[in-house]
DNA sequence: TAGAGGTTGGGCCTCCAGACCCATGGGTAG
DNA sequence: CTACCCATGGGTCTGGAGGCCCAACCTCTA
């Protein structure tokens, strides 16, 4: 699990962000902050591996509190606008990415995960940083989640949409009840639950059962 | 429900934005949009009641696009800079709010509500807008939900916590099992499901559920 | 003051969920 | 060719989930 503290004084944006994020099964977020030094503040009392700051911030914008983040955590630059001047001086601070706020959410998302894992992002040339982010893109499950099988996965999706019945879940895949309940048994083991309901409500947070 | 439609050209706000939404018990986002043309596109295809557009676009800005909406679609402007001279373009342009990006969520999903009910945002002075929004602060549940019980309440957080099994919920809340049997089944029949599996999955989506 | 609704419990019953065994066939990797 | 894993399915058993009925007690309100 990353652990993300967003910086940004549009509130509607880091809030926002912060949401989706969350919607991640890989990452959390641990705190938003308006600015720079409330960013600091934030760090002082609640360690995150990664950061999401915007450069754009009144008081004291985000290059400088990039400086006094250490080493432990890492700072990832969003912009509205996206210049290249931006980019330079976002990489002078110390940031490991760049980017404009126009980038889809899965790209700031494989972003997070690659500089969690220690790449700097901004050493790279733009093809190099495409070819590094596209093996980020899914996202790293719990290790009981990775070692479900397909199968698994398909009851899981149906469980997470209400079908929690032994003999619905049979008649929508075509096996019998007795295979649901094997399956089920084994989803339940792997994924350190103890009954159906567990098991539904984890496939959500794991993000196994797409929304719509 | 309140379905929702979401303009912006800065992808990683709207994408952010839209699933800050999604988490609302009581909207729904059924179309995200990069600019007013592929706005007007979804909106031909899609019905909405409120359509969240930035001022801000390239390619013919988000006014033009509100003019076209029609009279079932009402729009509520948001923009980086809250200007007095964009919030008259705004309201001149037909929508019905103007926020600045720097207000909280809470803020914007007030005032979708509140335009969702036929509310005119921008013909009130600030302080009776701030009144209106006031009230409309928190989500209007599903009539199911709405009638839940502060007790019914406090067992459904639970479930969704993963507190699945009758002896724990029991425990936790300081009652004997057959009370929380009881509770459960007046919540069954009030969100009409037929398990805690169903349950604790609406009660995540009717946001009854607190993440964190 | 009487009634309504909420919370707390009881009893009883049926049936299914989950735990624990097992076997077979198909695909794949060594 | 031989294992191994997966999907499929069987049997059995016990505990608990859910259905249905009921009753105290409390608070609030008409």
């Amino acid at each position: 699990m990353i652990r993300v503290m967003i910086a940004d004084d549009h509130q509607l944006f880091a809030e926002g962000l912060s949401q989706a994020l969350n919607g991640l099964p890989d990452a959390r977020v641990v705190g938003v902050a308006a600015s720079g030094p409330e960013l600091r503040e934030l760090l002082a009392n609640q360690p995150a591996e990664v950061c999401v700051v915007d450069i754009e911030m009144p008081g004291g914008d985000g290059i400088e509190a990039i400086h006094t983040l250490g080493a432990r955590t890492r700072a990832i630059v969003v912009s509205m606008h996206a210049g290249e001047e931006q980019r330079t001086r976002a990489a002078r601070a110390g940031a490991k990415g760049f980017f404009s706020k126009g980038v889809p959410l899965t790209t700031l998302a494989a972003a997070i995960r690659a500089v969690a894992d220690g790449h700097d992002l901004l050493s790279l040339t733009d093809e190099e940083r495409d070819d590094l982010l596209e093996t980020y893109r899914e996202a790293q499950l719990d290790p009981g989640a990775a070692s479900l099988t397909a199968r698994e996965r398909e009851i899981l999706q149906q469980l997470a949409l209400g079908i929690s019945a032994t003999e619905e879940l049979a008649d929508r895949l075509y096996i019998s009840q007795k295979t649901v309940k094997n399956h089920l048994a084994n989803i339940f083991q792997k994924l350190a639950v103890s009954d159906r309901t567990q098991a539904a409500i984890e496939a959500i947070r794991l993000g196994i059962a797409k929304p719509n």
